[in-house]
DNA sequence: CCAATAGTCAAGTGGACGCTTAAGTATCGA
DNA sequence: TCGATACTTAAGCGTCCACTTGACTATTGG
């Protein structure tokens, strides 16, 4: 194993920030514009632009400009492989627990 | 909103490491030492115990001392908590496009 | 008792991150 | 055409991060 899923990385790196989550978060709603995203964030245009590089790199999302206004729209096909990742480690978990249940059921006197 | 969820902020954070990961993955499938974690890890003992112990901050990991060694095992709960907002934002897509669906049907000639 | 084992702690380093300001470009509306 | 709008780009700054080395402590088996 010790298989470096650098999508995984930028995913979840993409996601640690609360920043970055709101603007998914109100992506998930319906498009929207650079401005219109930065409207309710407390910082530069610039830093917003910097977290949607960041978004866009990691695939969360996808953006297209026309005129001068950037769209930007959410890729949930991204959103679903980490969810899947977790998903799995915790159904892991379960049959793992499962298989101990039986195990000790087995051994009961 | 804005909400800062630092908890989740922790937990992303902790997840977008690949090494962090595949401790996660070793510990799905049962409890292990810091030696046993580090031993096919291409990094200094000393490395792999930080990465414990961001994870024991995040809480998706617990662990306890016997003797000389410390066990350390999964917390279910909290990547259940990752895995909730996750599915929350691509549910929140899908029933937002579904609407977009019935309202183009009912627009139709 | 004492050597090996298992982990802990602290300092340091290079690089990535989040944000700022400032200056620039392209487009649109009157 | 000209000013406002909507970004874009670049440089800089302080902080956090992943990792190392080296020294240290606590436990345990023989």
């Amino acid at each position: 194993m010790l298989k470096h899923d650098a999508d995984l990385d930028r995913v979840f790196q993409a996601l640690s920030d609360p920043t970055r989550r709101a603007i998914v978060e109100r992506l998930v709603r319906g498009p929207a514009s650079v401005s219109q995203l930065a409207e309710p964030l407390p910082m530069s245009l610039a830093a917003v632009v910097q977290h949607i590089q960041v978004l866009e790199g990691s695939g969360l999302v996808h953006s297209e400009k026309v005129g001068r206004v950037r769209t930007c729209r959410v890729e949930p096909t991204v959103l679903r492989r980490a969810e899947e990742w977790l998903a799995n480690q915790r159904t892991l978990w379960e049959t793992r627990l499962e298989r101990l249940g039986d195990f000790l059921a087995e051994n009961e006197t």
